[in-house]
DNA sequence: ATGAAAGCGCTAACAG
DNA sequence: CTGTTAGCGCTTTCAT
């Protein structure tokens, strides 16, 4: 447990200057070869290892090659695809990912932003959870660019790269409605978050359109996770008159319905042909269609409107390096499509 | 985009020393109440930030709060669940995660590794891919510990999470067996990685306890994608004979499955109550069970034999937490227990 | 209660 | 090609 070999150290037993064993070892050139074998030699057998902070120190602020990420749970799927498609576009530009889990809490992601920022990161993606943003001004002057993601920022100009949830939702809403259902209920996150408005706007919008003015009756909001939706999706079933067909705005509340119409056991194919054959429509089952793909959504045949999360990960690192790169036109808002999947939880009856 | 205030140009503007701007922001006492809020005021005015990187220069070596993540790659929700239950449990503990995705590229986590390492990152938790981690002998020697997760240590001796994977592979072929299968069909990842062999080992054991000695004609390897693994699946079961049941090896390799033989459309069900009903067995399409839980696993009806990803993250929190807190004990190796969960796609016949 | 000086590990700037 | 000096932003002495 010995503590680590400096450069000193290095350069004193390989019989140089400090800076000339910097200059072997960080290739600045400028060495003779024998020299830079000697130092070399002696890093190896100290175990020397590089301290990139001190480097970074030195080097002045800009230079760190960290990019933070501030997201509600990587559990979530969501948010663990928006990351893996943001490091690996950050990786081949040589940036490195550091996430950080609000747990949709905005106490804590204001404590993770200090934190985040305190570490010097070059950039911050963020998935917020606050209420506004006007705290970040600052930042942003003194040269941290932030990437919203997900949600848009409030009070504040920034890049940001978000999903038409108004326009997913209203799709939703429209193939339900074209498939005859009237009577539709909607299961929602937490009521304060945008996009939870944003889709319920859609839906709302064209639910109206088709003349259905009692569509809150069948509004339940605040289903943050698997368990309260499967309730909440359940008190919705137990009403007089039920929905017909249900819209659950996000994967886990899809999963939480699921749980609660579906748990039907798997049915028997036995070989890939077979089971091509059985394409039966849903019955007069509850019609379901779901806001985000979901894991086995083909499988098990439920209809979704879909995005990509890796999508928006890479759009984000790519909005976070052109500003990187210098970029200081205007805040940039990117929206991505989503897309209706139909299957057969809307088949025709 | 002007650069960071330091804490030399907060003293100056509240017309004291560095030191005891320093004293006064960073709580550590022995200043007056007016002399500190002076300086507060003056940090607030000029957006000052601590920068945490001098600090930790500044205070040597062992005060990091980060903790690096190798893993494959977070889009896997194994990972993205490890990661989650290892960031929470960090984060009661003031530290933070950063992760590194090697795409099971040893080349590629070589590199990551020595990264990390060059960040003075305090603990480094690692799902390697590597055949084998003697290199990292000299790092434990200056005092960075290692967990190794999913996969132990090769040539070196760490702290390890494992799973039980021989015992849940013999216990899935098992409960095949149970069900009179004898040709049963085995997809698995990457052959050089432990978890596969372990898995395979696990599995033979039970079919040669029951006499079935030619399972090796139904094994195939290297699925280390969806498509493969359906690629994989679709080829195995146009063996003539085809194999009557199947056990697939990880959570990818079951989805590519059950593209393969279930692509089935949700069956109709009205509500919760309906649904319970309907519980009719696998009938003769082909047995399935999968290593590692899935997502919607309970609705699809799919046996696996599961685990907690998460829980092995939060082990290896503590293992890591431990060792930082001077635990110099010998290697502990923490095996997690699988279990089997039945569900339809092994139904008795 | 406050300050001056030194130094963490490294590299930029300027010699030679 | 190599070395010296200074300093990144902070905190640890050690004074006062």
């Amino acid at each position: 447990m010995s503590s680590r070999p400096s450069l000193a150290q290095v350069a004193a037993l390989s019989g140089v200057s400090v800076k000339t064993a910097s200059r072997a070892l960080s290739g600045e050139g400028y060495v003779a070869v024998e020299t830079k074998a000697r130092v070399q030699s002696a890093a190896d057998e100290l175990g020397y290892r590089l301290n990139r902070t001190a480097r970074e120190l030195r080097r002045g602020g800009n230079t760190s090659t960290l990019v933070g990420l501030l997201s509600g749970d990587l559990a979530n799927p969501f948010y663990s695809r928006l990351a893996s498609g943001l490091e690996r576009e950050l990786r081949m530009h040589g940036l490195q990912l550091i996430t950080a889990s609000t747990d949709e809490n905005p106490e804590w992601e204001r404590r993770l932003t200090d934190s985040l920022l305190e570490r010097r990161v070059r950039g911050l993606v963020v998935a917020s959870t606050m209420a506004e943003h006007g705290h970040l001004a600052a930042e942003r002057r003194h040269g941290s660019p932030f990437v919203f993601v997900d949600r848009p920022p409030v009070d504040l100009t920034a890049d940001a790269v978000l999903l038409d949830n108004r326009g997913g939702a209203k799709r939703a809403a429209e193939h339900l409605l074209e498939r005859g259902h009237r009577r539709i209920g909607i299961v929602g996150d937490l009521s304060r978050l945008s996009t939870h408005q944003d889709r319920v706007e859609g839906f709302a919008e064209a639910m109206e359109a088709a003349g259905v003015a009692d569509w809150r009756d069948y509004l339940l909001e605040d289903a943050h996770d698997v368990d309260k939706a499967e309730r909440a999706v359940r008190a919705l079933l137990a009403r007089d008159p039920a929905p017909t067909a249900l819209f659950t705005t996000n994967n886990r509340i899809t999963t939480g319905a699921l749980r609660a119409i579906g748990h039907t056991p798997f049915p028997a194919a036995a070989t890939a042909k077979d089971a091509a054959d059985k394409g039966t429509p849903a019955g007069k089952g509850t019609a379901l269609i779901g806001f985000d793909e979901l894991d086995l959504g083909d499988v098990l045949g439920v209809s979704v409107i879909a995005h990509d999360p890796e999508e928006m990960g890479r759009h984000a690192a790519r909005l976070l390096l052109a500003r990187l790169d210098g970029d200081d036109g205007p805040a940039r808002r990117v929206v991505l499509p989503t897309r209706l999947i139909e299957r057969s939880t809307t088949a025709p009856v």
